[in-house]
DNA sequence: ACAGAAATTGAACTGAACTCAGGTTGATCT
DNA sequence: AGATCAACCTGAGTTCAGTTCAATTTCTGT
């Protein structure tokens, strides 16, 4: 059982969560490499060198939004699926609860799956290396919810056999693709490609 | 008609390819934030300052990198389905291409697509926008690519009626998720990748 | 009101990308 | 062969964003 970071708890005038909302938005919209760290500092309200005493560094934040959302999403694939027994529909309420989400959970979206990478390598400092971790252990538990739901079907004979594995990864990686170039105000609305991608997962999993 | 950018004719004592082989590694492997500029002009074996003469920036290598691999997809694409009239053949045909690469090539992937988002933003320099606008023609080309195969199916009663343009970036979010996770060295053959995602996009598409 | 932790700061440091002002090399032509 | 000239290369700086340091201020609990 993977064991949760502990969050540091807010003193009543932290300002960690206004750096990670801004943060979010800086590294959503414009990106993490070209966002100014002090231009994050600015728009909480704060000096450069008060962002130290909440993270180690910029990519100490930067993985610290990684790791929530990854938290996020196996929350709520978790929650989306857990009453539901017939395999088909439950893959069908874990594609709809993908999508589901919040214009700020877009970015943070786009964020994590803009910086996976960095979760292959190890870190110098003690605390970003601990987020990535959990991190990694996070990126896993996502990986294996989906595999084991895969699993179930194929188990149940709803699923015709397959690697469920490679096709897990498959199906999670088809759905994330769509945070590459998904904006909230775009001319594709999220409903429409929830409906897509759901019809799609069920067609490559239970034909 | 997207017109190709001219590459500097190589004079014979040009160490241009040298660098933009060394720096696939470099990205590759490590990753482009991390590895440090100097260190491919090392592994080249010239001083940094002279990769300067090569390109006006780390960015510029980088973009030039990705565009040469975007043109390199498309033109596998073209030839892997010019001939083939049955839609579903195409199909397989292009997954199956996207698939046959060199380890080489498998690096340029994983660069290409981890740095995807450098697309969106205009550059400073006029050489980098220059690499930028190109790549971004292609990777519309690429769409349009993929796009057009699913028009064709779809007109011609092989394929269930869609959103093609939705359907298509799908089928090629798919395709290209692979190369996140996929290493050379790894427990799983490309091969069996190939195959599994053909399957998969015949189903979500020709089902 | 006082202790002490939490929060903040200006000034200095670091390191990697990049610039500059010239120096070297070698292909080509007469 | 020697001159020429562009292509190619270099060491010594400059810049700039991220980070560290050495304090000082601000708030909270007792």
């Amino acid at each position: 059982m993977a064991t949760r970071i502990v969050e540091p708890e807010a003193g009543p005038r932290s300002k960690r969560a206004a750096i990670l909302a801004a943060a979010v938005d800086c590294f959503g919209e414009t990106s993490f490499e070209t966002t100014k760290w002090s231009t994050v500092a600015e728009r909480v309200g704060i000096g450069q060198t008060a962002l130290y005493h909440y993270f180690e560094s910029k990519t100490h934040c930067l993985l610290t939004i990684m790791r929530r959302e990854l938290q996020r999403s196996h929350d709520k694939f978790t929650e989306a699926t857990e009453d539901v027994e017939d395999p088909t529909e439950a893959l069908r309420a874990a594609v709809r609860a993908a999508y589901d989400v919040s214009d700020h959970e877009v970015l943070q979206m786009r964020i994590l799956h803009n910086h996976m990478d960095l979760l292959s390598g190890p870190r110098k400092s003690k605390r970003e290396e601990a987020e990535r971790v959990e991190a990694r252990k996070l990126v896993q538990l996502v990986e294996r919810d989906w595999t084991n739901l895969l699993v179930r079907g194929m188990s149940m004979g709803v699923f015709p056999l397959r690697d469920a594995q490679l096709l897990g990864a498959s199906v999670l990686g088809l759905i994330v693709s769509v945070w590459r170039w998904y904006r909230p105000s775009g001319p594709t609305p999220l409903a429409e490609v929830s409906e897509l991608i759901e019809g799609a997962c069920v067609r490559m999993v239970a034909t």
